[in-house]
DNA sequence: AAGGTAATTATGCGGACGTATAATTTCAGG
DNA sequence: CCTGAAATTATACGTCCGCATAATTACCTT
């Protein structure tokens, strides 16, 4: 009694990639980078483990790809949520600042995925390269938010004082997106998004109220 | 021509523990929880494999102990520079945020730890209790900072208050820390600090400058 | 100086890992 | 329906992993 080989579908390339990708991405968030292994993420894409090497020439190319794909939706899902509601700028940046400590940039498996993937980050120039452009995509992002804020209730600022106040900005979500991801419990319902607003707020000299924020 | 076995010293237990808890922690921190292989950690401690299972029942017995060794070691330096040097509420409250966000607390190498335990933490109890503890003692200290820092400036805030501002306070660090041990290139030298008593300062409505930050 | 004990090294085992390659099966085009 | 190419499965290989255990050695006690 052989076991009969198991029958199969052809899929789309594109498609199974993109199942591939996020096998890889579901395990590291929920059980860290070693679960990730060639076996276990064809099992989680419901095929077998040679399939892998015939989309990507080795397991560090498929992380690459994910690691890419990860942090270009983050970023779009940002960009996305950001451009919806009303179109005042201070209304716009209170949305960047909700959007960017709620669910679900900010949540257990999004850090979970960066903590996974810092190591490769630092060893592989590709990675380190993604890395940068979306760190600095989002912050450049922010940066103008905070400029037309401010031009709006009529305190310009020159680039170099909006460059200072982007980086404190963005340390205060990006503090908030960490501990909202590493201790969820530990806030209430919409804690995280008064505080960030009030401390942006704050920074900036600016009113944020949570009203602004909602979508 | 057969190998003569490699001679060696008897050290003392502690001493060895210490040994091989501080080369797990130097590997994950430059080269990723992946590299800390029982055989490269006992390498890295100068020893042979063995004497591992000699002091630790376990991999995740050492690992378990070397993080806590690690967030003891952190606590305890914050503590520790923050005691010294001038005595006003304001002066320790800068030196604490200085301290936060400077070498060795912020640095690639503590990111690098941090990212390495964190599936870890989330999946040993014994581990999460480590880490809330630690999490808890630092906010603690820092409310405990925001209280006094206020209270001398007249402007007494009552506890639910100080919770907030302290978790506010907490993410500007929290922040700070992550971008200077992520993209330590990225910011100027001293850039951080400025930044970090500034928005602290504003967060609060206090003054904080950097001369009162330093040693 | 001898002997005992704990510290340390050395060796081995079974399993999982990433990768390579061969064997099959599906599916599109004639 | 047939055939060829690509998608997919199956199997195998060498390495490294954590853990177990046996053999040796350094040091303390007397």
């Amino acid at each position: 009694m052989t076991a009969p080989r198991r029958s199969f579908r052809r899929e789309n390339p594109d498609a199974r990639k993109d199942a591939l990708i996020r096998a890889a991405l579901s395990l590291i968030a929920r059980r860290g980078p070693g679960a990730a292994t060639v076996r276990a993420i064809a099992e989680e894409a419901g095929v077998t483990q040679g399939l892998i090497r015939h989309y990507f020439t080795t397991k560090e190319d498929l992380l690459n790809a994910a690691y890419q794909f990860h942090m270009q939706a983050q970023t779009e899902a940002i960009e996305g949520l950001v451009a919806l509601g009303p179109a005042g700028a201070r209304q716009r940046l209170a949305r960047m600042v909700a959007t960017s400590v709620s669910p679900p940039v900010a949540a257990p498996e999004a850090l979970s995925l960066w903590a996974g993937f810092i190591h490769m980050v630092w060893r592989d120039p590709a990675m380190h390269a993604t890395h940068e452009r979306s760190y600095l995509r989002y912050r450049d992002l922010l940066q103008a938010h905070i400029a037309s804020a401010l031009d709006e209730a009529g305190r310009a600022v020159p680039p170099q004082e909006a460059r200072t106040l982007a980086i404190a900005c963005n340390a205060v979500l990006d503090g908030l997106w960490l501990e909202a991801g590493a201790l969820p419990e530990a806030f209430g319902k919409g804690e995280l998004v008064r505080i960030g607003l009030r401390s942006v707020g704050a920074i900036l000299g600016l009113e944020l109220s949570s009203d602004e924020a909602g979508a």
